[in-house]
DNA sequence: GTTCTAGAAC
DNA sequence: GTTCTAGAAC
């Protein structure tokens, strides 16, 4: 019976349900950022019921509360009247409860409007008469501070379709693409428009860790606002400099458990896999989706919280179909499996979703290219996958998966989070392919589950040491041996912790109270850690999304300057100390923990911790841009020039005074305590010595 | 960022 | 044999 699959497997009271659903428009968008007038454009020429509800209105013209606009909107929706969530929307805890509105009988869509803070500011500062009364230069304050908190939508919350705008333009087209929208229509599902090109370059790190300073925003603007009780005199100016935070008082909520990490969905150990064997082998769809749905049922209760992810690249796929419909017809928990539409390499940059393990359908050599999946993995985790795998193993045997642990070098672990590959090798039913089944289906399809018994286990293996919470802390007296920190998987997540350090500590200084020397609204000093000078600090700036020196624009001039006068005013207390004391304030071109901080560190380099090469030349070559300069070439040419690392970090050892070449670290070392040449000549100019010296010898 | 360690350099 | 470094692991 020749029948389309498609047609066949789908229920045909579902594809009638899925037209003429309505839809729920969560809109995302500070305060300015053109949420109403978006909603206004589309609900004037759509041929929709569109009912808006705007959090600032909904209390007869007054401004009320969630609950309200909950209520609100589930009324419209249960009426079959599509709706626009008019508020802002900027983070996951305050969308999820319109998310949870959703459901089979209505599409969940988010629309961005991610606009240039600048613009949203502009506008609200120039708004009279806005309903939620959030006017003037005080306003400015508020967007600054939501915006550095916001928290961009994912397809994972429970979207089926997110629209980013990035720029009027974009808003145009969605404007058009949702007024366009009839009745009966539905919009295509998935993640449209770009994502913040600026957004994180850490991803990989970030994941492990939900943000910690969650300010608990409160849902009405204006109450926010009230709450504001920095002098409000100076944030006029704020508007073109954006240094408003600096009138800010950071909030920290109590009931924020000490230390508490919320168990957000990056928590989740979940494996993302491509259909095995159906592409270049040929395996037969029907039967291929029988094995998979088959397999994920034995292993669901094995699970746990882990999640399975059947991926493929196109909407059309049929396999996903296929398999979407027998999973359903089993009731297999599709919070724990599910399926997804996108590019496996770029599941979380792409489509907002976590995966820690992905599944590679491979080819029996181990080896890059062949295209499809293989190629792409490949591809995607660079020469550090290739020379992982190779390490593991040569060769794979069909019904066989490899599991690869991803060098954090690897984009793919750096970039989406991804710390395994796990190689899958499956039956074959393409004559021009090696060890074909040649139709034997009853092997195959014996291959084949066994191909994803092997992945399961392999991602069960993974999963089960990863969720361990580590250990409490002196529970053993012998100490953890080191196969047990291997076992438990901790070790991975206590690195991924320590990049986090200054961040956490800028976010929130109280809760370190011993590193913490001094902490304002804008910067946090404490002492390195492991300091390379008698003295050396750091002054950490403040603000989320200043990750590296690459990152600062000039709209972080002020803040930069800020850091260099903190910077200066503990030199000036160290000198006071001890006079032969000579400082330089600078940054590292790629420095290796998360937050731009300002080394103020002097030039003595006495210390035990100085150990390495690398050590030395970070301080001591142009990799070290000093503060002066750095702030001087953010004002002319917009950023700060990175040195290339590699180059200048094999250097050859050189004494930062007299520039004397030494062999390795210890008679580098014995050398500098002596060394008492003047600086080199470029060093002593501009400020770039505090206290500047004088070649006179004699201070004015 | 540090620690560990194999093997190069001495 | 000892010192030192580079690279991997954490």
């Amino acid at each position: 019976m020749e029948m389309d699959i498609d047609g066949a497997c789908k229920p045909k009271d579902e594809e009638e349900k899925e037209k003429g659903k309505p839809i729920l428009a969560i809109l995302v968008g500070a305060p300015g950022s053109g949420k109403s007038t978006f909603c206004e454009n589309v609900m004037r020429a759509s041929s929709r019921p569109w009912v808006r509800v705007c959090q600032d209105t909904i209390n007869n013209g007054k401004s009320g509360t969630k609950p309200q606009c909950l209520k609100s909107a589930a009324a419209s929706l249960k009426e079959g009247k599509s709706v626009f969530i008019d508020r802002c929307n900027l983070d996951k805890e305050q969308r999820v409860d319109f998310v949870n509105l959703g459901g089979p009988e209505v599409e969940v869509h988010a629309v961005v409007l991610d606009l240039p803070a600048k613009l949203s500011i502009s506008r609200i500062v120039k708004r009279t008469g806005h309903e939620g009364n959030l006017q003037g230069g005080k306003a400015a304050a508020v967007v600054n501070r939501m915006l550095q908190n916001k928290e961009l939508p994912k397809l994972s919350e429970g979207f089926s379709r997110i629209t980013f705008c990035r720029n009027e333009t974009d808003v145009d087209a969605a404007v058009k693409t949702y007024t366009a929208v009839s009745p009966l229509d539905t919009l295509p599902h998935g993640c449209f428009g770009q994502k913040d090109p600026n957004a994180k370059t850490q991803l990989g790190i970030m994941r492990f860790l939900k943000r910690p300073h969650e300010t608990n925003t409160r849902d009405s603007v204006p109450s926010q606002l009230t709450e504001e009780k920095g002098p409000c005199g100076k944030t006029q100016e704020t508007v073109s400099s954006s240094s408003g935070m600096a009138t800010q008082k950071i909030k920290v909520h109590e009931d924020m458990a000490p230390g508490s990490i919320s168990q957000d969905e990056s928590d989740i150990p979940t494996l993302a896999f491509p259909s095995i064997s159906t592409a270049d082998f040929q395996f037969d769809l029907e039967k291929a989706s029988d094995v998979i749905v088959g397999k994920v049922e034995e292993f669901m209760d094995k699970l746990g919280n882990a999640r399975l992810v059947l991926v493929d690249l196109t909407e059309r796929s049929k396999i996903l179909s296929l398999v979407r419909a027998k999973a359903a017809e089993k009731k297999i928990d599709s919070k724990r499996f599910f399926t997804f539409i996108g590019d496996i390499c770029q599941l979380y940059t792409k489509g907002g979703l976590c995966c820690n393990v992905i599944a590679n359908a491979a080819n029996w050599r181990l080896k890059p290219g062949g295209g499809g999946v293989n190629a792409a993995i490949f591809n995607a985790g660079g020469p550090a996958l290739e020379a992982a795998t190779k390490e593991q193993a040569r060769s794979l045997l069909p019904g066989n998966a490899l599991v690869v642990r991803l060098p954090s070098t690897s984009p793919l672990y750096s970039k989406e989070g991804v710390t395994h590959v796990i190689h899958v090798l499956g039956p074959n039913m393409n004559p021009r392919r090696p060890n074909c089944l040649d139709n034997d289906y009853v092997k195959g399809c014996k291959v084949l589950e066994d191909a994803y018994s092997s992945l399961f286990k392999g991602f069960l293996s993974i999963a089960n040491t990863q969720v361990k919470v580590p250990r409490s802390s002196g529970s053993i007296l012998s100490g953890p041996s080191k196969l047990e920190d291997e076992i438990s998987g901790t070790k991975t997540k206590t690195w991924a912790l320590c990049l986090q350090a200054l961040y956490n500590i800028a976010m929130q200084p109280e809760k370190h109270n011993k590193q913490v020397l001094e902490a304002s609204d804008d910067v946090v000093v404490l002492n390195d850690i492991y300091p390379k000078a008698k003295q050396h600090l750091l002054v950490l700036a403040r603000i989320k999304g200043l990750d590296t020196l690459a990152d600062a624009r000039k709209e972080h001039l002020p803040l930069l300057m800020t850091m260099h006068e903190v910077g200066l005013r503990w030199v000036d207390k160290f000198v006071g100390e001890d006079a032969s004391l000579v400082f330089r304030l600078g940054y590292h071109s790629v420095p290796s923990m998360r937050q731009l901080h300002l080394h103020v560190i002097s030039q003595d380099f006495d210390s035990k911790h100085l150990k390495h090469k690398k050590h030395w030349n970070s301080f001591t070559t142009a990799f070290f841009r000093d503060s002066v300069d750095v702030m001087e070439e953010i004002n002319n040419q917009g950023k700060a020039t990175i040195q290339d690392e590699k180059r200048l970090m094999s250097m050859e050892l050189r004494c930062h005074r007299c520039r004397s070449a030494h062999p390795n670290i210890p008679r580098l070392k014995s050398h500098i305590s002596s060394c008492q040449a003047p600086f080199p000549a470029d060093l002593q100019k501009k400020g770039r010595l505090v206290p500047e010296q004088t070649n006179s010898g004699c201070d004015p």
